[in-house]
DNA sequence: TAAAGTGTATTACACTATCGATACAGTGAT
DNA sequence: ATCACTGTATCGATAGTGTAATACACTTTA
């Protein structure tokens, strides 16, 4: 069963949440290609919300390349992890990070402190995978 | 006066793209400490939008500390950039890289590629502040 | 003090997002 | 064919967002 955890209340959406969190899983490789996520129904029986939110939440993953879906079968993550061509990814990870420079800088970071927390980022982000793997 | 613009009809709310905007003419330093931002009124007939939403964005912006206000007699730069610890800082960022990492990976970056790409974005970043000051 | 500028507060309203209830449709094992 | 499982589609209640209209209060300058 997969640690999935959503916080009612908080301004975020619970489609959202679920969204990030799935994204992570694969990002990190607990969730291997040709994986089956659980049904709409048995995820929405687990965090007692409803089938349509986690609907929406495989829907917007698929959007983005990261899933796909067999009708009456399951719901799967993708072997090719995106639909994108690497210009136009480059367009969109570009784009956000320059709404995160400009934060840093306002900030009073300069560019080696902001690659720092990168690499530190990462780095935490592979220890959280390397524990995982230890179930 | 500033370079501003919206574009109306895109999802992005108008108080959210002066936001941006006016972080980053700060972040950049085109618009300096103490320095005055257009008044309410003057902004909002500029851009054909109604007062009000001026009146969001510079509240949204006083709220993360980027700008005073002196009623009656204008909106300014704030001196000291940031309100919060280096500490909380580091917390925030943090949390947004971490996103923005697990979307690197998902499109097949490395860790190697992500850190390019941010340098490469800040070097523009600072390449427009350099033309602007060309003026 | 008067005028003309500043930001503030209140109210209204159209629009959208979010999530839920419920009925439909395809798939695969028996 | 049937059953039990998948995802799909449609509709609606509700709350929240974004923007506008308009009247208010403070400052500065003359």
């Amino acid at each position: 069963m997969l640690h999935l955890t959503i916080s009612q209340g908080d301004g975020t959406p619970i489609y959202a949440q679920l969204v990030q969190q799935i994204k992570t899983l694969i990002a990190t490789g607990r969730l291997k290609p040709d994986g089956e996520l659980p049904s709409v129904r048995q995820l929405a029986q687990q965090l007692v919300i409803n089938p349509n939110t986690v609907v929406r939440t495989y829907r917007e993953l698929e959007t983005e390349g990261l899933v796909y879906k067999k009708r009456g079968a399951g719901t799967f993550v993708s072997a090719e992890v995106t639909p994108y061509t690497e210009e136009v990814c480059r367009e969109i990870l570009g784009k956000r990070l320059d709404v995160l420079i400009v934060e840093g800088i306002n900030m009073g970071f300069d560019k080696t402190q902001l690659i720092n927390l990168l690499q530190d980022r990462w780095k935490a982000l592979e220890q959280t995978k390397q524990e995982e793997e230890g179930d």
